[in-house]
DNA sequence: AAATATAACGAAACCGTTTTCGTGTTAATA
DNA sequence: TATTAACACGAAAACGGTTTCGTTATATTT
């Protein structure tokens, strides 16, 4: 790169001292007026720009907030970075952001690197590995470093820092509803894996739905989807029992669901009704399209970069973590109506 | 935040001074191991992390790449800067993020923000409003100031800098082709204003196909959609004609097309072939699922960020930009099919 | 005329680190 | 015994700013 133009240059060039310079170019009383216009068309005619790194040596902060998600393409937290970049945008912040890859180790990395003093504060969303893990010391000493950290959405209870979660109990309660107030009653719960917390709150939300209305939760309705292996034939099996309804806990699972209805002669929604989790393009234009739980990913993330903004400012008051909690709506669409 | 230790920590606290902590840390052969012993075990005792502020500061660097993008909430972006972020990481580089919402003025301020010194480069898709307005004045500054930087997918020819485009041309060309192959003959397009240089490319691979098969180009079947108004009236407009493929420069023109074409009764792919842009969740989930072409957004990304630290590290050399190509393909779906 | 206020600027410390270049002590060599 | 080498460490400059606290010269007040 080019020697770029410094306080030292311009105090060199015109034989004064870099305080002046400094105060110069900060329209200091201090300094006559003549001298100040001549500093400020040098520097104004070598584009001279402060360099931030010496800025935020000096003044101890960044006004940089570190982001680390588990994966990025993906609507959800797509839209949720989108949330956050606006919010630290409108506070003069900006974002660094870093993945983990749904992995224990990354995250620990990037964690590490985000640490040692490049940024304010940290937002994140819990990597699958390590909530199976249960190892959260590395959130833990963050936290006992004192840097600002808000978790969303996939959040740890145990970890004393600020939070921001969807009421996915909730959610998956009224999704439920929905499909029994439309008449279902043998409905299939397709989830995940229960160390998934999220995927262990629909579900409560799931059965206590059920319960409520007086339905047996049946072990054979449910399906916790491995991965790793063929999604649709793990779909197909629940397909053997009788059911009426599908739950999907996220909009994939919603989506293979109709075309395994579909292949298997089922007209939805005049036969099954169903329903998914995250409003996202799949949703939108899969044929017929889905109804859907909507996650206001964009609100999570101007929530949470605000939480965190707030802490970063206010370091002085004494601090008791909040947990916000963003409720979700139905989305109705093609895929679920009344039984006939 | 609860006060760092530093090296001047250590060096109080031990009764030596920072030099001698900085070397000991670094395991230099000047310093005796008994005393290197004790300054490293207090290190780890009390976690020091050398500040990345000081390090940037005296190294000139800051091993983080500066990204700026038209939109995030988009499957092909999101997917460029998995590319990105991967290849950054490798390199031992991180990222920041920053989004022009394809506003003008968004991307010459995070232009400003990024060459300030917090960045040792910039990637950057160009917006949409600055490709109207076809002022690159902000990019040639960067340039003036030999700041590193490569433009990926949305580019610009003046400006003096590495490149990493699809061969947009090349795969419009393929797309229809495709479609004619097919025994489709009245091919509609569906494209965006013709400032976006993509859109253009991509119709005048359109256009070139259909010339090599001695079809006239009508402009009937050729549609500009204006975002701002209803796309799906838009679309109805050149159903009207008498059609029996469509190219589609997006996947959304493409889902939306499909729509109109059921809601017209036509079968697709039986009447209709229609074929896509952007191999995204979309054309995989609608009904039928779109064949499409494939951008290999994540390859750019890499590409585009590996281009960068190249010119980052090897600034010394004489320099002339590059520009790479990446090809795309077609991914055959249930949408198209030949004619019966 | 002496004391004080004001204007305009510079010196130096500071943020946290690295690195060059001493410097003092001890050990090995001539 | 005088010289040199090796060892172990510290002082200071540098990265690019900001800011406090002088300091000097002039202007104002008593």
């Amino acid at each position: 790169m080019r020697q770029k133009v410094t306080i030292k240059t311009i105090s060199k060039e015109l034989g004064v001292s870099t305080s002046t310079v400094s105060k110069a170019l900060k329209d200091s009383h201090e300094i006559s007026i003549e001298t100040k216009e001549r500093i400020q068309a040098y520097a104004k005619h070598y584009n001279y720009k402060p360099n931030s790194l010496a800025l935020q040596l000096r003044n101890q902060k960044t006004k940089v907030i570190g982001v680390i998600l588990p994966k990025i393409v993906h609507h959800f937290f797509s839209t949720v970075i989108k949330g956050i970049e606006e919010g630290a945008s409108e506070k003069g912040y900006h974002i660094m952001v870093c993945f983990s890859n749904e992995s224990y180790k990354k995250e620990v990395e990037n964690l590490k690197v985000l640490s040692n003093g490049s940024v304010d504060g940290i937002i994140v969303s819990v990597a699958n590995e390590t909530l199976e893990n249960k190892d959260f010391d590395h959130f833990k000493e963050l936290v006992s470093e004192e840097i600002p950290l808000v978790l969303f959405d996939r959040v740890v209870d145990e970890i004393f820092c600020d939070k921001v979660v969807v009421d996915d109990a909730g959610a998956g309660y009224k999704a439920t509803k929905h499909l029994l107030e439309n008449g279902r009653k043998k409905i299939a719960l397709i989830t995940t894996p229960n160390h998934v917390n999220v995927g262990a709150l629909r579900r409560q939300g799931y059965e206590k739905a059920l319960i409520e209305n007086y339905i047996k939760t049946d072990k054979n309705l449910i399906i916790e989807i491995d991965e790793k292996k063929d999604i649709i034939g793990q779909i197909e099996e629940v397909f053997n029992q009788d059911i009426d309804g599908v739950f999907g806990v996220n909009e994939i699972y919603a989506a293979k669901a109709i075309i395994v209805a579909k292949k298997r002669g089922l007209k939805v929604p005049e036969d099954i009704s169903i329903i998914g989790f995250t409003d996202g393009l799949i949703s939108r234009y899969s044929s017929p399209s889905i109804t859907t739980v909507v996650q206001h990913g964009f609100t999570m993330g101007k929530q949470a970069v605000e939480l965190l903004i707030e802490r970063i400012e206010k370091e002085s008051e004494i601090y008791s973590p909040k947990k916000i909690v963003i409720s979700s709506d139905l989305k109705l669409r093609e895929s679920t109506k009344p039984s006939s």
